[in-house]
DNA sequence: GCAGACCTGATTATATTTGCGCGCATTCGG
DNA sequence: CCGAATGCGCGCAAATATAATCAGGTCTGC
């Protein structure tokens, strides 16, 4: 994180004042000034430049975020409670793509555990209704087409039946589904009709489906269903209960 | 060419210095000047012509990669002051928004700014083709509904035919539009085909089109001609009467 | 070999950045 | 409403980085 072994360049230091806001929401000056150790006066500086470049909005007293918070809301701590199982899910179907196919990744935090490990394919054509998977191959990764309709905040995905007729273009090898709940039944559930209703959609024009679901959404059951198990070509699961923890 | 076998050849010098850049996204004259031991006198020439070339951003102290990971890091660019400027164009077109309507919000710094503007309009429906913009609203905000399609990471906008079937079912009151140039026969000019493309997609279904433009993008022609000032309603101009600091 | 072009390194003048102190503005509590 | 406290901007001086210039070296072409 901080680094005190040499001075720090005055770039980084900018660069840090923004992330450690972006984290934070808001920063006090002297807070600024004791964690990068240099004075005051240079703080206020730095936040007068970031201010006139609009990165941030400067109060009196410290600073405020401005920027986007892409990389944090609330949904970061969902993604870390099954970290571990879903990665090793998100590795499992990992092997299932080849290097020039097309796929489709749902929302959810098991999906873009999957998203992660596809950094450095750039052959690859990703369809996502995802804003998070956006987000992470904004500055590199494969091609990336975003299903567009209206933001759910929740899910960070668009929904909508805006998304219809560009989803209805488009076909890919294989689509990646999350899922709310896996009723004993074999349907699938989630807690938005828009979100089933373009899983669905998906679904039918996916040459191959693939479920990622950790072993804690069997049983669980959500408000809409959005099709059977027999929709889906291959699950991958692993359960939990094999390990203890750590 | 230089041809000394003895010591390091120029160009593999160059070469060097990139790697290493990219690998640790930012460096010190001085430290790249004891690693390849050269006086600092030829690091900084180096880096003058890696500047040039665009390969590295050079920032006093040093220089940082130009592929700054996250986003733009922060480069203590001249063109930057242009922010200032930026920000008073936005302010003037937040006050053509009414709070219940719907607006159409163009990919680009100038029209970024207009967002930031927009956060606490919980009533508003924007409309985009920016992943900035989503990004911005993605914890609270205005309703938000984006334009899928491929996304072009340069501008982080996206753009293609895809996203041609969903713009054709929207229409908005506002759009605010942004150019890369502005030529003097009165024709706006941006530097891809698709993105004009949407451009006139989107000003053909507004109710009102306003163009953010600063004054450095006057004069200035790009690739690909998007639309006329004829075809603008509102254009939103500012001068830089900005003094010799601050 | 010699002249010219080029790169490199050292030196010096200039520019930028940083930290500090002081007067002024803003905020908060009485 | 007023005073205290904190935060702010400005000017200044020191430290550092940079740009400009010159001297010395190697390589190229003749």
């Amino acid at each position: 994180m901080v680094n005190s072994e040499t001075s720090q360049l005055a770039a980084e230091r900018l660069d840090g004042i923004r992330r450690i806001l972006k984290r934070r929401g808001v920063v006090r000056v002297d807070e600024l000034s004791a964690e990068l150790s240099v004075s005051s006066a240079t703080v206020r500086r730095d936040l007068a430049h970031l201010d006139r470049r609009g990165c941030v909005r400067r109060v009196h007293g410290g600073a405020v975020c401005v920027e986007g918070r892409l990389e944090e809301p609330v949904f970061d701590d969902k993604a870390a409670i099954a970290a571990k199982e879903k990665q090793k899910i998100a590795a499992a179907a990992f092997k299932l793509i080849k290097p020039r196919d097309s796929v489709f990744l749902d929302g959810g935090s098991t999906v873009l555990a999957l998203a992660r490990l596809l950094d450095g394919m750039g052959q690859l054509t990703v369809v996502s209704n995802s804003l998070r998977v956006a987000g992470m191959f904004s500055a590199s990764g494969p091609r990336v087409i975003v299903v567009g309709g209206e933001l759910r905040r929740l899910s960070q995905t668009f929904v909508g039946s805006l998304t219809e007729p560009l989803v209805d273009k488009i076909r890919v090898d294989t689509a990646f589904m999350g899922t709310i709940g896996l009723s004993p039944d074999g349907g699938m559930t989630t807690t938005d009709p828009r979100e089933a209703y373009t899983k669905e959609l998906v679904m039918a024009r996916a040459r191959r489906v693939v479920l990622l679901a950790d072993s804690n959404k069997i049983g669980k059951v959500s408000f809409v269903r959005f099709g059977r198990l027999s929709d889906v070509n291959v699950l991958e699961q692993k359960s939990m209960d094999d390990k203890s923890h750590s």
